[in-house]
DNA sequence: CTTTAAACCGACCGGGTGGTTTGTGGGTTG
DNA sequence: CAACCCACAAACCACCCGGTCGGTTTAAAG
């Protein structure tokens, strides 16, 4: 039992600083040696726990970045409130964190699709589960807004998710440059004028 | 005279293949080796017309991805015509031209920054320039058409713009994968219910 | 204390990397 | 014909990569 906990806790300790690293460099561009100086063990100590140097990865994805998309993306649209507003909060969340992350290093998910395209066909896969779950749970968010009236009946509600994520994702790249705070401000104002575009017009007093 | 031209020749030759095997696999992941298997030339040719991998991407950048953006994204916005309409054309060609392109990897830009970012300032400080151009030339566009009483005098220029590059470079991520047509054509259908949005308000009849 | 296996160490391997150096065939020039 | 130089070839270098493996430490169990 002790020995199982030792061994999850340095798989875990493992596995948090490899996305660290992953994110910041690459995955290519990030050598095992790299991680393990980091975290002061040995070759012996990572080839014991893992497989192969994919094998950790993938499980980074699934112990890791499943989670951090989940919690920050899905998990924060869920609700029964108005689904734009909902939407609008997450995203000022989102960008919030990401501007005040020194680090941040643009959108996880769209590095990592960019670097293994058409390389990794195993690792693509992963990535793009986590992509069609944020896109189904849009769409759901989205139709629930219809359903209660918040949103116009006649929008297109995957055309709506697509065209959000598109966004967010351009704009987390845009973000890691030049001057995050100021463009966040200014990428939200858009949203909301794109918002306005498709909720349900209030008839006029 | 004639040396010259042989000279520019192979220059050319290398560039673009170069260009071309970058983008698919990413700089850092492309070998000098690889490039040259493609153009059956030796390590010898390649040092001989370049001073490094790195100078060899840099010309890449300032002959081949700058006109490259220029003459996709930003001249076709350049006329006098509604702004707007302007920009729906451009982007519907931009994305017509990624879905038919067998061996997209995304927008180029994007992955170029992704890899960099944080590890080679002189070639980030490149990249950058050509989305500064682009981004100058969307707002001058945009406020253009506020000029020309085609857009909402009330709409911040800037703001468009930063929503346009976003939502561009993340649908282009997007489009990689999953049925890009269709993809293409919902975003299209969203942008212009955005533009919608930020148009002068026709009178009513 | 002894046994045992988990956890970890680190030298090592084959292959690949960016970059350098030396060699060479052929066209131009004197 | 001979000296020369351009454009490239080919061998080479030091270094780094993911992965292997025999050995050592640690700590729980008997």
């Amino acid at each position: 039992m002790d020995k199982n906990l030792k061994r999850m806790a340095t798989m875990q300790r493992m596995q948090v600083t490899g996305l660290e690293l992953f994110y910041k460099n690459g995955y290519y561009n990030t050598s095992v040696d790299d991680i393990l100086k980091e975290l002061s063990l040995s070759k012996g100590a990572f080839y014991y726990h893992f497989d192969s140097k994919e094998d950790y990865f993938i499980q980074i994805i699934e112990n890791l970045l499943v989670r951090r998309v989940y919690s920050m993306l899905i998990e924060p649209i869920e609700g029964h409130d108005n689904a734009l507003f909902l939407i609008t909060n997450c995203f000022e969340n989102a960008l919030e964190t990401a501007v005040h992350n020194e680090m941040d290093c643009g959108f996880v998910l769209n590095n990592f699709l960019n670097e293994f395209n058409g390389k990794n066909e195993r690792i693509m896969k992963h990535l793009n589960d986590i992509l069609k779950i944020w896109e189904v749970n849009l769409v759901s968010a989205i139709q629930k807004g219809k359903f209660n009236g918040h949103i116009d009946r006649h929008v297109d509600a995957e055309g709506v998710a697509l065209f959000l994520m598109s966004s967010y994702i351009g704009v987390r790249t845009l973000m890691v440059e030049n001057s995050p705070s100021a463009r966040k401000y200014r990428f939200m104002a858009q949203l909301k004028q794109y918002f306005k575009s498709i909720e349900v017009k209030q008839p006029t007093l």
